[in-house]
DNA sequence: CTCCAAATACAACTACAGTTGCATTACCCT
DNA sequence: AGGGTAATGCAACTGTAGTTGTATTTGGAG
C-alpha cells in the first residue's frame, strides 16, 4: 500500500521538506484533476501549480499515472466506515446512494473516475486500485456480517459478492456506458440484491 | 453512430481506396491492441503496420482514440443474438459466461478493455462506447421480454436493469478491481439476479 | 553549531508525437 | 477514355513531454 514515491524504506529523513512537496503535489493533483479532468492533467502543470519543480516530480513520481496512483492510496487512508442503519436493504440502500452521490456531480467525480482511468494506463495505478478496492470492501463486509446477525441473511453468505453486486451496477453506468444514476435507481439496486441475499443466492456454495 | 473518421455525407467516393484503406487501418488497430496493449498502441505503429502513410492516419483519425472509436463502431456492426436456452436463469447464465469468456483471455479481452480505456481519454470514444452498449443491452432486452411471456417474470419488469444487473459486476471486476473472474462467478450474478426478477425486484414501479 | 547526505532546483538537451504545405496518386463521373 | 477532385504520400518542421548532469538547498545527527 506504500507509495513508490516514498523515500526508501528506512531512510533518515520522513519529514520535513520531502513531505511539504508531496502533499503540495497532492493538492495539486487532485485540483487539476477538478480543473481539467484526467486527460488534460500534466506533470507540468502539476509542477507548477504546486511550486515543485518539474524534475522532482518525475523523480519521485515518474509520470501522470504515477501522480494519480500516489493520489489514490491517500484516499484508500481515510476513516470511512459502512452505513448501519440497522437493516440490510437499508444499508445497502445507503451504500448505494453514496455511489450515486459521487458520481453525481463533475467535481466529486472527477478524482474516483481519474483513478480509473489511470489504471487503464499503468500497472502501478491498476495495482493501487485493486488494492483500495479490496480494502473498501473489505470494511463493507461487516453490512452483510451484522444481517446474518439480525438472520435477515442465511450465514455463510458471501459478503464480498453482495458488497459487489450494490455497488457494480452504478459504477459500471458512470464509468463504462455514462447513463445518469439516480437514487431511485440505487434504491432498486440496492432492493434488488436485499432480495436475492434472503433467498440464498449469495451462498458461495454455489460456486 | 457513423464513424467521424468516414468522408463526409454526400461524399463522392464511399469505396475504393479508401476503403481499403480504412480496413487496413482497422486491422492494425486490433493487432496492436493484442500485442502492445491501449498503453503501448501508437499512430505511428499503426500506420507502419498498416502501410498507411502515418499523416493519412492523423488526418482521418485524429488520434489513438479516434482510431480505437472507429474500431468500436466497427465491432457494433455484428450480428450478434442473445442465447435462448429457454429459461430465464439459463440466458441469463449464458449470458454472464459470455462476459467471463471475454475477459478470461488476455488477447479477447484486450479490444474491449481498450474501448473503455479510450473513453477516458476522449469524448468521442466515450460517445462510441455509450452507443455501442445502449445497442448491445437493447438486443439483449429479449432475453426478459421472453422471460416475461413463460411467466417467469412479472410484467413491466425493467429489461435494461436486469441484463445490466448481470452484466456489471462482471465488468467491474474484471475492468476497475481487476479481480479474476470465472464461470462459477458468472452462474452465481445469473442466480441472483434471476431470483431479484421473479421476485419482482425490477419493476419500474419502485423507481 | 557544523557537517553530511538526501532531496530539490536549475538549465540544457533529446526524442518523438503531432503538424503543415505541397506533390502525387487513384477513383468516380460524364 | 480522360479530366477533375478527393484522398494519400512525402518530407521538413514544431512543440513539448521527458531526461540528464550538476549545483544548491535543506534538515537531521553528532
Amino acid at each position: 500500500m506504500t507509495a513508490q514515491g516514498d523515500p526508501t524504506p528506512g531512510t533518515v529523513r520522513p519529514g520535513g521538506r520531502t513531505a511539504r512537496t508531496r502533499l503540495a503535489v497532492r493538492d495539486a493533483v487532485l485540483t487539476g484533476l477538478a480543473e481539467h479532468g484526467y486527460p488534460g492533467l500534466t506533470v507540468e502543470y502539476v509542477a507548477e501549480r504546486s511550486g515543485v519543480h518539474k524534475t522532482t516530480v518525475y523523480r519521485r513520481w515518474g509520470s501522470v499515472e504515477g501522480l494519480v496512483a500516489d493520489a489514490l492510496d491517500l484516499a484508500g487512508e481515510d476513516t470511512w466506515t459502512p452505513p448501519d442503519t440497522g437493516s440490510l436493504e437499508g444499508d445497502l440502500r445507503a451504500l448505494a446512494r453514496e455511489v450515486t452521490e459521487t458520481f453525481g456531480s463533475a467535481s466529486a467525480a472527477a478524482a474516483p473516475t481519474a483513478f480509473v482511468a489511470a489504471a487503464f494506463q499503468s500497472d502501478r495505478a491498476a495495482e493501487a486500485l485493486r488494492a483500495f478496492y479490496t480494502e473498501r470492501f473489505a470494511r463493507c463486509e461487516s453490512v452483510v456480517r451484522r444481517a446474518v446477525e439480525r438472520d435477515e441473511a442465511p450465514p455463510g453468505t458471501d459478503a464480498g459478492a453482495v458488497v459487489r453486486a450494490v455497488s457494480a451496477p452504478l459504477f459500471f453506468r458512470a464509468l463504462v456506458t455514462r447513463e445518469p444514476i439516480d437514487v431511485p435507481l440505487a434504491d432498486q439496486t440496492a432492493a434488488a440484491v436485499a432480495v436475492a441475499v434472503r433467498a440464498g443466492a449469495y451462498l458461495p456454495a454455489r460456486r
